[in-house]
RNA sequence: GGUUCGGUAGUUCAGUUGGUUAGAAUGCCGCCCUGUCACGGCGGAGGUCGCGGGUUCGAGUCCCGUCCGUACCGCCA
């Protein structure tokens, strides 16, 4: 037997018992005679006492055992004359009778502990090192609780996990498809899931009624920290409901994992704001709602001041940092900097300063007068010592410009606490949008997605206008979730795919199967997905969805651990009938 | 495709205006140390300054190119 004990269980109440205990070296530390070991495992660590006086053979070899050497030892659980509080086995120690090197390991390339000294490169290189880290593991413990909890939650609910295939076909719309070659249909190419959309909405024709799946999706699309090639979604799709019904179901589904991942109760409803407001008072369809600052449309008001910079742009708009106004040049201009930075892309930064006295200070005076700068401040209902700050352009890309912003200023004020959370539904958004460069619509959410049934006229008229019952759920500034209620009825699906600028013969092509299932009675039916990976890093506040995973990819999609992707053998290429050709 | 920052000891980093033998911490090795727990003390080893070219009497430092990494923009229905 390796152990009768893991190294995180041995309290006060085990003293006198002989134990077995295997697991890793943490650390040695040699006094003389007297040679103290850390020793490891996933559930905690124990500290192992060597006294040459007792053995000193024994002694000896506890000497040359190096970090990271997997041991096992037998001896009895003893009160320790000083005590370390600071670990949850720091009240008692082994006294070591036997002691054996299951393995001896190499010194690793960087040390295994909370801080490690290690750099992103190397540990994404020996992530099985990473992983024995106790910060980087208690992430994937939280993953597992959030995946389980998730399916209690759902099972309890009557949802049915299903897994759906992998290896699918290319779809031209969204993103781009991770492709793979087909050797028994020569030239032909699967194509791996961006989302179960399609089988998830045949499921339900198929009378599955309530669907989930924690299901792998691949996107072919650069990444960020937020985002990996292959990434998790919690995949599910309902029938015989309305949006209602779907918002409800996975309020209640976060609720819960709220409840019982984080111990949190969440009793209040989560407030929903349509996708028109949020755009226009927080300049993003994720607003960050830990705080308010809201984006306030100074157009109309300073016009007609022949400042040209102001009279020249169609939007004018400003937000409110609340007690900066004591911001010294230096720091305004660090925010100047900040939104003028090409990815902001801003070409000025106006300020009014509310000083302590009740007077206003700003960079335009020369075009306002003391009581106009009063009725700006009015409008955001400025007290002395906030600093107003204005941004003019183009509409969309200012309010984005003032969404950067006010998410830079509050990170500076420290109102953007992890510890906080602020969840929100953001409904109705738009149907379509608009791409100036291959003048047609592309669907905002996707192809599928249900117009708002009071906007069916307009879909002839102004289709740009239409709202969608679509739906995202949006914790912190990060979009968590989204989904829709789908077309159940091929006509206005067919009529979807015609303002999308598909021919019915490509429609027929691509979807012709979704088309046919929809001939033999289709129920009306919705769902959402949410993606795990951001879940998972929300709850652990983690910057960057990496830390959560197991093995994730570097920002050039490679796995620098195991050196993917990499060539594959002339052979294989044969096999597949391919021909590289690199440009 | 673009912008930003970075690449120096096993690791994390410092390195002045371009100037003698490139430093610190940590890790590693050796010796000492009987109550440590980030133990402590003494000593030691350890460097293709990412790579290539250029400027210069002289380049870790300046210039050009390139590779790699990071965050972001584009992109991500």
């Amino acid at each position: 037997m390796y152990r009768t004990h893991t190294c995180g269980e041995l309290r006060i109440t085990n003293v006198g018992q002989q134990t077995t205990l295997s697991g890793w070296v943490q650390r040695t530390r040699k006094m003389g005679g007297m040679t103290f070991v850390d020793i490891r495992d996933r559930y905690g660590i124990t500290q192992l006492v060597l006294n040459q006086d007792v053995n000193a053979e024994l002694f000896d070899l506890a000497n040359t055992l190096g970090r990271e050497f997997v041991i096992q030892v037998k001896g009895e659980v003893a009160l320790r004359s000083n005590k370390n509080s600071n670990i949850e086995t720091g009240d008692i120690e082994i006294l070591v009778s036997e002691l054996q090197v299951l393995n001896e390991s190499k010194t690793p390339p960087f040390t295994i502990e909370e801080n490690t000294d290690g750099g992103d490169d190397i540990r994404m290189k020996y992530r099985y090192l990473d992983l024995r880290r106790n910060n980087v593991r208690s992430n994937l413990i939280l993953r597992h609780q959030i995946a389980f909890e998730t399916r209690r939650y759902l099972d309890q609910l009557g949802f049915l996990e299903v897994e759906t295939p992998i290896l699918i076909g290319s779809t031209p719309e969204g993103a781009r498809d991770f492709v793979v070659p087909s050797r028994m249909n020569a030239g032909e190419f699967y194509a791996l899931p961006q989302s179960p959309q399609l089988f998830k909405q045949l499921l339900m024709v198929s009378g599955f009624d309530r669907y989930f799946q924690i299901a792998k999706c691949f996107r072919d699309e650069d990444l960020r920290a937020d985002r990996q090639p292959e990434f998790t979604q919690i995949d599910c799709e309902m029938s015989f409901i309305e949006q209602e019904d779907v918002l409800n179901t996975f309020e209640g589904m976060i609720k819960h994992l709220f409840k019982f991942v984080k111990n949190m109760d969440m009793t209040e409803a989560f407030p929903r704001m349509t996708w028109h407001d949020a755009m226009k008072h927080y300049g993003s369809d994720k607003p960050d709602i830990r705080f308010e600052m809201k984006l306030v449309e100074l157009k109309e008001i300073v016009s007609g001041h022949d400042f040209v910079v102001f009279d020249s742009v169609p939007y004018v708009g400003g937000i409110c940092a609340s007690g900066c106004a004591t911001y010294t040049r230096k720091q305004i201009d660090e925010l100047t900097d900040f939104v003028k930075r090409p990815q902001i892309g801003a070409k000025g930064l106006v300020y009014i300063r509310c000083e302590a006295d009740g007077t206003f200070k700003s960079s335009v005076d020369k075009f306002y007068t003391p009581d106009d700068l009063k009725n700006i401040a009015a409008l955001f209902n400025a007290q002395a010592g906030d600093l107003i700050l204005i941004l003019a352009g183009n509409k969309i890309k200012t309010q984005k410009a003032l969404c950067e912003l006010r998410l830079e200023v509050a990170s500076k004020l420290g109102l953007r606490d992890k510890n906080v959370y602020a969840p929100l539904w953001v409904i109705d958004f738009p149907l379509f949008e608009w791409d100036e460069d291959t003048q047609r619509f592309y669907a905002t959410h996707h192809p599928f997605t249900s117009p708002n049934l009071d906007d069916l006229p307009l879909l002839d008229t102004d289709p740009g206008q239409v709202r969608a019952t679509a739906y995202d759920m949006v914790i912190n500034g990060v979009e968590l979730g989204g989904g829709s209620i789908r077309i159940h009825d091929s006509a206005l699906q067919n009529r979807m795919f015609e303002l999308l600028g598909f021919t019915p013969e490509k429609a027929q092509a691509q979807f012709g199967f979704l088309m046919s299932a929809f001939q033999y009675g289709a129920p009306p039916h919705g769902g959402l997905a949410f993606g795990l990976d951001r879940l998972v890093s929300l709850f652990a506040g983690l910057d960057t969805i990496r830390d959560c995973m197991a093995f994730p990819k570097n920002n050039s999609g490679r796995d620098v651990m195991i050196d993917a992707p990499s060539k594959i053998d002339q052979v294989q290429l044969d096999e597949l009938n391919l021909v590289i050709d690199l440009k």
